[in-house]
DNA sequence: CAGGACACATTGTCTAGTCAATACATCAGG
DNA sequence: CCTGATGTATTGACTAGACAATGTGTCCTG
């Protein structure tokens, strides 16, 4: 399908279309060298801004990447399993599970966090889902998981002040038996959860706590908890870069 | 916080910089008009193609559209809801889940689709998810999914050819008892589902078929059907504009 | 052989223009 | 009043340069 490059379009497309198509059919493999830019200006027969144009639009689609001053490359990927329920329900996993889970734990991978705990004004986001003013002061506790070294997701939850303050949630300090516990045993045990995910573009300061690169999208996971008399204890905002994750939910059409 | 533009930054990132500032803060609101290419360049004594260079990262993080020749806009958004699991659990919603839904219902919005059926060759991502090999013949149920003429939502549907072949499933026409009931009279009944999402930027092809913007990520979500003896009988892709769709789930920590 | 200085290739940033495409407004003619 | 032609402002596409920034490798020096 669309096998010739793309007649008529502006010669960027064309440029961009032609790389796009040697990347999809494998002529062009992850971690390969592109021409440099003069060269493929002198095989289209124009100038070096307009190749710039056309591979600007192949990085911001996240299928190449430049590495001055070598040149452009054809970005490699891997990708992290995010399995939101895991948190909630730590039953056995079904066995159809289990076969989208064998990467994760394939070759040895060290994970680490920096916690970091600090009393922040409600944004109108976090407020609307905790129930409170925006602009009322509530607990925030960030971290900015890392995988051998490479930071891979943030994770910020969210509290009210009045039920956590002077527990060990406000500690910047790993909680063994986590903080769900820890509300749980302070009388908020979490009965329910809703989980919202957008996608969008990073922010700059997503691009830089996270060393994204241009053209990766990023989800942001809204994970709300409550409990069993519906108030909501905790608000946490998960962002995954779209090129590291994959986000597996499990449903049962009958109570398991 | 970081207030200023960005000094000693590049001209073209202080000019993103600004206006991203200006949006965030409210300055700007969406289907605001910026200022013309020229004015910006005059403002900021940098030559037009800078300027162009700057928006052109708004633009590609979803924050701004161009709209020629009238000029550049604050992008207006909005997010309609995506619920998987309402297909699997017709159970009425928690009133804490009905507090997000209300945005849907809101506005008279005319849903339609356009439906095609054909026999494809299974691609390696489906192959795995059906368990059948690489290039076996299966059944693709295609369908845009559009709202008041805009579509909003790719849902093609995949099954084993074996066990649909000479049912409704075949017809390319709305089957009102739903196809999961069809496979259900089949002797068929699904019992559980894996969902998993990918984020990406969108190919030139789902971008022609949704008719979408530069700077919109996709949210790609799989949902594969299973048997309760675990034998998987149907998958389906959703590719979901980012910018339209807001995806939830609800969870619950005890059997409801 | 080790270390530093330098050259080089490549991408990054930017200029000052040209011409094309397009939606909208204006205005003349019926 | 309506209709169609014409103008106009704005973005889109592109050129042919210039100079900066930066890894990599080479080569000279001690």
């Amino acid at each position: 399908m669309e096998a010739q490059n793309n007649p008529g379009a502006p010669a960027y497309q064309r440029i961009a279309s032609t790389y796009r198509g040697k990347i999809a059919s494998g002529e062009l493999r992850p971690g390969d060298q592109l021409p440099t830019e003069s060269a493929i200006a002198d095989q289209f027969g124009v100038a070096r801004q307009t190749v710039r144009t056309g591979l600007s639009l192949l990085v911001t689609e996240g299928l190449i990447v430049a590495r001055r001053p070598r040149g452009h490359f054809v970005r490699e990927r891997e990708h992290m399993l995010y399995r939101p329920q895991e948190r909630s329900r730590p039953r056995p996993a079904t066995p159809e599970v289990d076969r989208f889970s064998q990467q994760i734990s394939a070759e040895g991978r060290v994970p680490s966090q920096r916690i970091e705990v600090s009393l922040v004004q409600a944004t109108p986001d976090l407020a609307e889902r905790l129930r409170v003013e925006t602009g009322a002061t509530i607990v925030a506790r960030r971290r900015v998981r890392s995988i051998n070294g490479e930071p891979t997701n943030i994770n910020d939850s969210h509290f009210p002040l009045d039920i956590v303050k002077d527990s060990e949630i406000m500690s910047p300090a790993y909680v063994p038996r986590g903080t769900d516990q820890v509300l749980a045993d302070l009388g908020h045990r979490q009965d329910r959860a809703i989980d919202e995910i957008f996608v969008r573009m990073p922010t700059p300061e997503e691009i830089h706590r996270l060393g994204l690169g241009l053209g990766t999208p990023v989800a942001v996971h809204y994970d709300t908890g409550y409990t069993a008399d519906g108030t909501p204890v905790r608000c946490t905002v998960n962002v995954l870069p779209g090129d590291r994750h994959k986000i597996v939910f499990e449903r049962s059409w009958h109570d398991d």
